[in-house]
DNA sequence: ACCTGAACACCGTTCAAGT
DNA sequence: ACCTGAACACCGTTCAAGT
């Protein structure tokens, strides 16, 4: 990223050091506030503000990497398998994000917003709607889905009560959508 | 109830004052804070905190008779219409609902959660429940769709994105469930 | 039996002062 | 140009003292 490069060297280093805090802070309670993850990663809280000036900004700093991997895949698993099957295999991805407790949670949620900050919402609507039109190139689907319309139905899967049913629950809920999708074909 | 009918007369009062102070509070704006509402109900917060202990069971008191409307409406559509009508038609007051922006997002949610307060939680499952029944039994789909992953499912209902196109969203997306539900027939 | 409201620990956010 | 950290206004929650 050309905006990282012209970071001075202590900004630089300051803001890897709050993203490393707050990935750790996240992992062992979502909801760690934001004093206290500048105060675990040595620095101030103005210095935490200005690189991330809401919490949201933040989150999806720290998960950054993870929801990119998730959007590529979706072009990659089309490379090697029919469209319907490419769909299964990347909401079962995605429910097994929305399934950890990192408070990857947040992120998606985040993700799904059309926010101002939203450098992640495009791609994942890119990615659904990539999916979607692959279906319907092959009439395995009716025409005109709406990838924002399946992003928004989607926010269930991080929405799922923890616990041994959840797999289960969320793979009879993809299978709901998929048949919905289909809409009798 | 036989509970309030218990309380002292001045606590009877008083909780009436804090219902009728949060009603109004969470019109304006859903996250007031307890505190003001306890202030603008004329209250001591602790009074407040005995009579609601959390935050949800303050927006539950509130939108209690909200919920208790919406969970009758589904056996009188059932009376005057077809299954799948009368699904069709409790989906779409669902949708109302979460449109409204009295903060009602928040308590259907709270309704939601099989949490430990679940009066209303229960309540809801039945309602759906007896919808999907009736379909189940005329043959318009197939029997075993768990009234409690529906319910989940229709979470997005309550965080479409308000303006002008929120009616048609959610219409789209109420489709799509029920032919998710028709399972191809 | 119920209520009050000061008090506590904590939150997000800002901004003067430093380097 | 960037950082620090005290300070501010506010939050949820508790609990001794009242009636």
């Amino acid at each position: 990223m050309t905006e990282e490069e012209r970071l001075r060297a202590d900004a630089q280093l300051n803001r890897e050091r709050i993203l490393s805090a707050a990935r750790e802070a996240f992992a062992a309670n979502p909801d760690a506030s934001l004093n206290s993850i500048a105060k675990a990663a040595g620095v101030g809280a103005g210095t935490l503000y200005r690189h991330f000036p809401t919490r949201e900004a933040l989150v999806l700093g720290v998960y950054r990497h993870e929801i990119q991997q998730l959007v590529d895949l979706a072009p990659a698993l089309l490379e090697q398998h029919a469209p319907l099957v490419a769909m299964r295999l990347w909401l079962d991805r995605l429910a097994h994000y929305g399934r950890m407790k990192y408070g990857i949670n947040d992120v998606l949620h985040a993700a799904m917003t059309p926010s101002v900050l939203g450098q992640t919402y495009g791609p994942m609507v890119e990615a659904i709607d990539q999916l979607l039109k692959a279906a319907e190139a092959l009439g395995l689907i009716p025409p005109g889905t709406d990838a924002e319309d399946l992003l928004l139905l989607l926010g269930f899967l991080w929405r799922i009560p923890p616990g041994p049913r959840a797999t289960a629950q969320a793979d009879r809920l993809i299978d709901l959508v998929i048949t919905g999708l289909k809409g009798g074909r």
